[in-house]
DNA sequence: TTTCTTGAAAATTTCGTGATTTTGATAAAA
DNA sequence: TTTTATCAAAATCACGAAATTTTCAAGAAA
C-alpha cells in the first residue's frame, strides 16, 4: 500500500480526464501492467473509486467508466451549487485576511491560464493545468468554512462533476464567460457579500443545469 | 463477493450501532471468524467503510472505530440540515400524493415506536427498531427530490451522524421532543410550506450543533 | 429465422502465504 | 525515575493461484 495512493491517483486521473470512452471496462488484470503491481491492488483502488462514484461497479461484472447522463450532470451541478454557496458564505464569515490572500493567489493562477487558453486553438494541452487551477480556486473559496465534512463532500462532488462534463459528448469546451465569472466570484468574496457570491456561483454553474430532460441515451451494448 | 455485501452490512451495523468502544481496533484476522470468511474479505469491507468515513484507517496501522468528537458532530449536523432542507423543499415541489402517503406511513411507524420508547425504562431493546424507522422517515422526507446524488449523499452523512451520537459518551438518550418535532415536520410537509419545514428541520437537529467547542479530548494511547 | 441449450474461454472473487512493518515488553543507559 | 535500545510477537499488505461466475459463440430445437 506504499504506492497504492499513487495508483489510486493515476486511475482517478484516467477515469476523470483520461479520455476513456464511457462504459469502457476496467480490468484489473490488464491495468496491472501499467502500474507494475498485482491485480488485487488495482482492484482495491477501483473499489475505492467506485465508493465515491468515479467508476461504476457491478457484482461479478467488474468495473466500468461511468456513462455520463444529463440527469447526473444536473444533479451534480445542483449539489455543487448548494455546497459551494454554503462553504463560500461560511468562509466569508469566518475567513480572515489569510483566506483573502490565498483566494487571490488561486485566482491569479487560474486567470493566467484562462487567458492563455483563450488565445490557443486547441485547448487540450492546457486542460490538465486548467483543471487543477479551477479546482484549487473553487476549493480555496470554501477552504475557511470550518467544516472538513463539507470540504470532503464538495471535493467528491466536484470530481464527479468534472468527470461528467469531460466525458460527455461535447468534451471540454472552454467558455470565455468563465474568465469574468471567476473574477466576479473573487470580487464578491473580497467584498464579503454573501448574497452576491451566492448568485454569482449560481450563474457560473447554471449552464450545466438541465431542466428539460432530453430523451434517454441509446442503449449501449453491455 | 456473493455475501460480501452482507459482511459489509454486518460490519456497518457493528461500527454504527453495535456498542463498540470508540478507537477499538478492527482486526480482519479476528473478525473473519464471525463472518466465516478470510481476512482479505473483511479487509475489503472495512476499506469500503473507511472511504465513507464509517471506520478510520491508517496505512500499516489497520482499522479502528472512529472517535466521536464535538467538531465532527457539529459538521455532520450542519450538513444534514443543509441536505435535508434542500431535499424536503424539492420534494414538496415535485412530490405528489404518493409522496404524502409514503411519508405519512413512515411517520406512523416511527410515531408508534416513539410512544413505546417513551413508556419503557430501558431504551436499548427498541433502539434498532427506532433507528430504522427514524432513518426511513427522514429518507422518505427527501425521497421525491428527484436527485439520486442528493439522496446518496444524505444517506452517507446520516449514517455518520447516527454513528456519532450513538458512540458519543451520552449514548442513545431518547428525547421526548422528537415526537412532536417529527409530527411538526410531517405537518409542514403536508401543508407544502417550504419555509416552515426548513425551520422545523433546523429546530429538530439544532441540539446537535455545538458552537462553543469544548477543549480537545485527552489524547488516547495509540 | 428465432429461440433455447451447451460448453469452453475469460473474467471476477475469494483465500492462504510470505514479506514488511508496527507494537509492546524488557533491559540498558542517562 | 525517565529515556532510549533491542528484539520477539503480532498485525498488515501485496501477491498469485484456486474456485466461482459470467460471457459468448456454436449447435439444436421450435
Amino acid at each position: 500500500m506504499d504506492d497504492e495512493s499513487d495508483i489510486y491517483e493515476g486511475l482517478r486521473l484516467r477515469v476523470t480526464s483520461g479520455g476513456l470512452t464511457p462504459n469502457t471496462k476496467l480490468k484489473p488484470s490488464v491495468l496491472r501492467h501499467d502500474y507494475n503491481c498485482s491485480a488485487s491492488t488495482i482492484r482495491e483502488a477501483l473499489f475505492r473509486l467506485s465508493t465515491v462514484g468515479l467508476v461504476s461497479f457491478q457484482e461479478q461484472r467488474g468495473f466500468r467508466v461511468p456513462i455520463p447522463t444529463h440527469q447526473a450532470q444536473h444533479e451534480l451541478t445542483h449539489l455543487r451549487i448548494l455546497l459551494e454557496c454554503e462553504g463560500a458564505c461560511l468562509s466569508i464569515r469566518q475567513g480572515g485576511i489569510d483566506w483573502e490572500s490565498r483566494l487571490t493567489a488561486a485566482h491569479h493562477k487560474l486567470s493566467h491560464i484562462e487567458k492563455r487558453v483563450r488565445g490557443s486553438a486547441d485547448h487540450m494541452p492546457l486542460f490538465i493545468l486548467w483543471a487543477k487551477a479551477e479546482q484549487a480556486f473553487h476549493e480555496t473559496l470554501i477552504s475557511d468554512c470550518g467544516s472538513d465534512v463539507l470540504k470532503a463532500t464538495h471535493a467528491m462532488i466536484y470530481q464527479r462533476f468534472r468527470q461528467q462534463v469531460f466525458n460527455s459528448d461535447k468534451k471540454f469546451v472552454f467558455v470565455v464567460e468563465n474568465i469574468e465569472q471567476h473574477q466576479g466570484i473573487l470580487d464578491a468574496a473580497l467584498m464579503r457579500d454573501e448574497a452576491l457570491i451566492r448568485s454569482r456561483i449560481y450563474s457560473h454553474l447554471e449552464r450545466n443545469l438541465v431542466f428539460d430532460m432530453p430523451p434517454e441515451l441509446p442503449k449501449l451494448p453491455y
